[in-house]
DNA sequence: CCAGCATATGCAGCAAGGGGTATATGCCGG
DNA sequence: CCGGCATATACCCCTTGCTGCATATGCTGG
């Protein structure tokens, strides 16, 4: 039943901000780890929890691994990511989480240090 | 957090034929019951749970519980509970369900039963 | 082959959710 | 006041999810 899938993913605070910024553009997890400030453990079984609901993909480049939508991002998912933009007035600060991306890649063009999320974020 | 608790109420088959079906009207637990051929205690726990997340609203009418969607149903849900009606072709049959409900309805207005239901969804 | 970085996995503990059985509550009609 | 209907609650158990700590894996550069 993929609709309950969706909301699965999308019931939980750090679960549906990591989808929000990943409309911006893939991102490798350390950086992810940046944003939301959050251990390594932490996010690495919430990505694998997205995996297996099926909502993104990881996919290895040298030692990172990069994290993006999954391909088949079913419509009513993309529906509701749009929608965040317009939670501003919540606790959770998704257009925020965004500046801090863009913010990351920024600094990635100036000063790369390897990861690949800068170059596919092109 | 609002947007969470949408997501929350919705992870769950059950919880979101249930929403779907308030979609188009209150209903007493009874009817709730048969409509998704439910336990009593299972119906009356989620129900309860979609209480505390403040997605609907239970009215007492003599010995009957009607429930509704929460007044003030924010527009994520009801975007959301829009797009149902698109999910046809899976596993959960959200059209038939909705069926399921007018045919309830329809015998109610031939055989009235006391339940506070048909009046109600005049 | 080794050291180091980025990420994942195994295990253990704990909270939340979901189901069932039994029982309580609230309302009604007599 | 009693019996019966509609619904809720208490209690118990099982599964799922989340967290943290420790450790493993995969890749890279030397």
């Amino acid at each position: 039943m993929q609709v309950i899938q969706i909301y699965k993913c999308m019931c939980d605070a750090l679960r549906l901000r990591i989808l929000n910024v990943l409309q911006d553009g893939p991102l490798c997890v350390c950086h992810l780890m940046e944003i939301f400030d959050c251990e390594q453990v932490k996010m690495s079984k919430q990505l694998r929890y997205m995996k297996e609901l099926g909502m993104v993909v990881g996919e290895r480049q040298a030692q990172w691994i990069v994290y993006r939508l999954a391909d088949s991002c079913d419509p009513l998912l993309a529906e509701n990511l749009k929608c965040l933009q317009d939670c501003a007035g919540e606790e959770l600060c998704f257009a925020e989480d965004r500046n801090k991306r863009a913010e990351i890649i920024a600094r990635l063009r100036e000063e790369p240090c390897g990861c690949p999320t800068a170059v596919i974020s092109e």
